[in-house]
DNA sequence: TGCGATAGTGT
DNA sequence: CCACACTATCGCAA
């Protein structure tokens, strides 16, 4: 699978031996200080440097690998001569705090980190580079350290970076010869007469590197050049007669140590393959994104085992079964969960499946359900639907939807070792089968050569070894369903599991399934008409400002707005000015320039074409467009929708609530119906805090934000004004996301004063609200997590770190947690009521979409009043609160038409 | 080709 | 300097 770029003598050990302080310190300076976490850690040096080590890796496939630190920069060489590496400026903080995050990366990759006081990195790499070609093993130094030159050989090769570190140069004898006129082992008597400034060591005045070369070259070596140093002419040999002592001096400081004793000889620092688990906590920690995923595909045990039977590693008989003998061994298998692996596509509408493995008590079958014998297609098809045969999947919506293409279907999943991984770990970016293998069982399934939405295991085998892979994953989530379901029920979350998200797997695949009818004329029409509007703003802006620009580059943009007509400055970002839209805005305000209107006018219709766009290239042959809901991403617990997005469809404006038309009812129904929550996150907050003025609210029937503004601004309800209210609104929606008095400000557009007397003024009449936002933060620290009503947890270890920006990152997650996260369990509850309902009331009214806090539905003939009762009801009913559940239902062709 | 930064849409 | 998502585009880097 991986194909090592160079080639390598077969069987020869390569040994790989870093300088961690000097390529660290270098890929410091060339990558920007800008590069950071979200929380502040700077993560420059750690990034170039595992970029590179993971470059290396990849490149080199060395077999050995060792990283070497120096301790401090005190070492016999400093001892010796105290003036040594004397011009070096204080190391700067920013690097020296990633040094341990450089380390950690090792431990993870089980690379050694090697460093001993007073003696340099450079030394340790040069002791082990003479162990290793003594052993005969073949030696890949990397070192910014010109001192190293002197380590290259037949077997040992320098890789000295050339700009940053990305680009590295091979210095071989030869290379090393072209370069300095001298073979490798000389080049420190070349440099003891040219000097290193790096290391405050002065050279021979007027003696650069092409004298010392033919010095050196013409007596054979420093030590006769310098006994014969009488018999040299010219202002350069004079200089030389009087810098001699300096001269030895460097050649002694300059000369590598060969012999340190080392804990750890060539043998030990064997490449053992990475510790995946921490791969991810550190790549996690650090924000890793595609740096992540590269490291992973360097790791060499993972590569391994790609080409190697994975169940040479542990006990697994991949049965050869007789044609016709897989009822049989079915029914062997008895009430006993069976691992099940399909191989295909599970996307709704269009998935495939080609192969299901199944395993059980050390056995697996893998079949082709190309060349399947129709027995056995009868017996697979029996027991795969059967509800009393259990099963264990890993992602089994989306094999639901590949087995659907087969006319398979699927039932009796008791388990989904996908879903268990995400409600114990939902922080987590991923759930690859592989990665929770070798985390929970200390097992390597091989990497996973396909992370795309939806794509169920894509492996072909290899020959010889049939199936060999989907066996092993088969039986590997029956191993990581026991010990997922060991840690879910620590967690307290195995109900979560049982009672909603594994049902909940069903009806989001039948959703997916189902689709919703766009009508694509209507949305053609729609992308004529926004692409139409978007070449009317772009000429008249480009007419505004006498050029074309790229109007959808913020950086073009920036050179028109702040370079050619000199405007004012807005926010800062990361690379210039901001050219958002509410700046945008501001700009136009102050300077009322016609480009500016224009350009807002452009971004808009941009912005709605490129939806209606996508809107139109997902429609699938039926006339429907089904996404994809993903039910293991949002930490909160919420679900999200992807290929395409529907929970983001436009509805502020006028022209973004055209696209609703678009959604319509199908054929063969009567209606669409959209059922929702009003205000569900600020009556969760009423029912979690138990403030009494919030609850009384809500039971009064009264508009929520009027009676919330009556008692702030102490008016009667009737004299809230709009104002009055906008300002209360954005208060309480503010108070679940942890919200500042300047946030508050900033929505609001006054001062921060009057933002804080706003919310001085909230919280005297809801007080019970800001002790139960109190005591949230209080007891996740003290937990280290928060909890929704059915128990959901997030894990939130930032909230005791000893960085603010963390730190107050963690709380605000701690407050808005248990009330997203609430929000979404009850309406979870509420479709797997309504699901249930339907279904028991024999209706054929479906479900289509689940936004957040809204259900659409699309109803079949006859049963409007039906369906309306079912999710009156039923939503109404999903949860037990200390406050009324308010639904409100619309209907309509459209789902704009059914919205309210 | 892939990725980070920016922008904009929803609840 | 307010939470949680997804997608598109640009421009740079591998």
């Amino acid at each position: 699978m991986t194909t090592p770029a160079t080639s390598r003598t077969p069987g020869r050990p390569r040994l790989l031996l870093v300088d961690g302080h000097s390529m660290a310190y270098r890929a410091f300076f060339a990558l920007p200080d800008t590069m950071a976490t979200t929380s502040g850690q700077v993560t420059n040096a750690v990034y170039g440097f595992t970029s590179m080590l993971t470059k290396l890796i990849g490149d080199e496939q060395p077999t050995h690998v060792a990283v070497a630190f120096d301790v401090s920069r005190r070492s016999f060489r400093t001892e010796r001569y105290p003036e040594y590496k004397g011009t070096r400026s204080e190391t700067p903080a920013p690097f020296k705090g990633q040094v341990p995050l450089i380390k950690e990366v090792l431990e993870a990759l089980r690379v050694p980190a090697l460093e001993r006081e007073g003696i340099e990195a450079d030394d340790i790499i040069a002791t082990l580079a003479g162990q290793a070609s003594a052993a005969g093993m073949e030696v890949l130094v990397c070192s910014g350290d010109r001192d190293s030159i002197q380590l290259v050989d037949g077997d040992v090769t320098l890789l000295y970076p050339v700009r940053g570190v990305s680009e590295l140069a091979r210095y071989t004898p030869q290379a090393v010869a072209d370069k300095y006129g001298v073979p490798p082992h000389q080049y420190p008597d070349l440099a003891a007469l040219v000097g290193e400034t790096s290391d405050n060591l002065p050279g021979v005045a007027g003696v650069g590197p092409k004298t010392a070369a033919k010095w050196v070259a013409q007596f054979g070596g420093l030590d006769a050049l310098l006994e014969h140093v009488g018999e040299l002419k010219g202002k350069a040999a004079q200089n030389l007669r009087e810098a001699v002592d300096q001269v030895r001096l460097n050649r002694e400081l300059n000369a590598l140590l060969r012999d340190v004793e080392l804990p750890l000889g060539p043998d030990d620092l064997a490449l053992r393959g990475f510790d995946r688990e921490a791969v991810h906590r550190i790549s996690d920690a650090l924000q890793f994104g595609a740096l992540r995923d590269r490291l992973l595909a360097v790791d060499p045990e993972a590569a391994h085992d790609a080409s190697a039977p994975a169940e040479a590693a542990f006990e697994l008989d991949v049965v050869d079964l007789p044609t016709g003998g897989l009822g049989d061994w079915l029914a062997a298998r008895g009430e006993r969960a069976v691992g099940v692996d399909v191989s295909g596509r599970g996307t709704p509408a269009a998935g495939d499946a080609w192969g299901v493995a199944l395993a059980e008590g050390g056995q697996a079958v893998a079949l082709d359900l190309a060349e399947i014998a129709p027995d056995d297609e009868r017996a697979l098809a029996a027991w795969l639907t059967d509800a009393a045969r259990p099963k264990v999947l890993h992602g089994a919506k989306a094999a639901w939807h590949g087995l659907a293409s087969r006319g398979l279907t699927l039932d009796g999943v008791v388990f989904d070792t996908e879903l268990a991984a995400y409600l114990c770990y939902p922080d987590q970016r991923g759930y690859d089968l592989g990665d929770l293998v070798a985390r929970h069982l200390g097992r390597e399934l091989g990497a996973d050569d396909d992370g795309a939405q939806g794509a169920l295991d894509l492996a072909l085998d290899a020959a010889g070894s049939r199936g060999a892979r989907e066996a092993a994953r088969a039986a590997a989530v029956v191993d990581l369903s026991d010990a997922l379901a060991g840690q879910l029920a620590d967690r307290g979350a195995a109900h979560l599991l049982t009672d909603v998200e594994l049902p909940l797997s069903w009806v989001l695949a039948r959703m997916e399934a189902t689709g919703i009818a766009a009508d694509t004329a209507y949305l053609t029409e729609l992308e004529s008409g926004f692409a139409a509007q978007v070449a009317h703003a772009a000429g008249e802006a480009y007419d505004a400002i006498g050029h074309e620009v790229n109007l959808g580059s913020p950086k073009q943009l920036q050179e028109v707005l702040f370079g050619e007509l000199d405007m004012p400055k807005t926010k800062r970002t990361k690379t210039g000015y901001t050219t958002d839209a509410a700046a945008l805005a501001e700009l136009f305000a102050r300077t009322g320039h016609p480009f500016l209107e224009h350009l807002l006018a452009h971004r808009d219709a941009s912005k709605l074409r490129v939806t209606v766009e996508g809107l139109l290239k997902s429609v699938q042959p039926d006339g429907r467009i089904h996404t994809t809901f993903q039910q293991t991403i949002a930490a909160t617990g919420r679900l999200s929708s992807t290929e395409p997005n529907l929970q983001n469809i436009p509805i502020r404006t006028e022209a973004g609530r055209q696209i609703r038309r678009a959604f319509r009812v199908g054929e063969g129904y009567e209606t669409l119906l959209t059922a929702d929550y009003s205000q569900i996150e600020m009556r969760i907050m009423a029912h979690l805090s138990g403030d009494a003025g919030l609850i009384e609210a809500f039971r009064s029937g009264e508009d929520l934000h009027r009676y919330v503004g009556s008692r702030v601004f102490g008016v009667e309800p009737a004299d809230v004004t709009p104002e009055m209210r906008s300002k209360v609104k954005a208060m309480s929606y503010g108070l679940a996301y942890g919200l500042s008095a300047f946030g508050l400000s900033q929505q609001l557009g006054v001062t921060t004063g009057e933002a804080q007397g706003l919310m001085d003024d909230y919280f005297a009449r809801f007080g019970g609200v800001r002790e139960y936002l109190d005591g949230v933060v209080e007891e996740a620290r003290a937990t280290g997590f928060t909890a929704t009503v059915l128990g959901r947890r997030r894990y939130l270890p930032d909230l005791t770190s000893d960085n603010r920006q963390r730190r107050q990152m963690a709380e605000r997650m701690a407050l808005n947690a248990p009330i997203q996260g609430s929000a979404a369990d009850i309406i979870k509850l509420a479709m797997l009521k309504v699901q249930t309902e339907f279904d028991a009331r024999a209706l054929r009214s479906r479900l289509l979409l689940q936004v957040h806090d809204e259900l659409v539905v699309e109803v079949a003939p006859g049963e409007l009043e039906a369906a309306q009762e079912v999710l009156r009801a039923q939503m109404g009913a999903a949860y037990p609160l200390d406050v009324p559940l308010d639904v409100s239902v619309g209907t309509g062709d459209t789902w704009h038409a059914a919205g309210h």
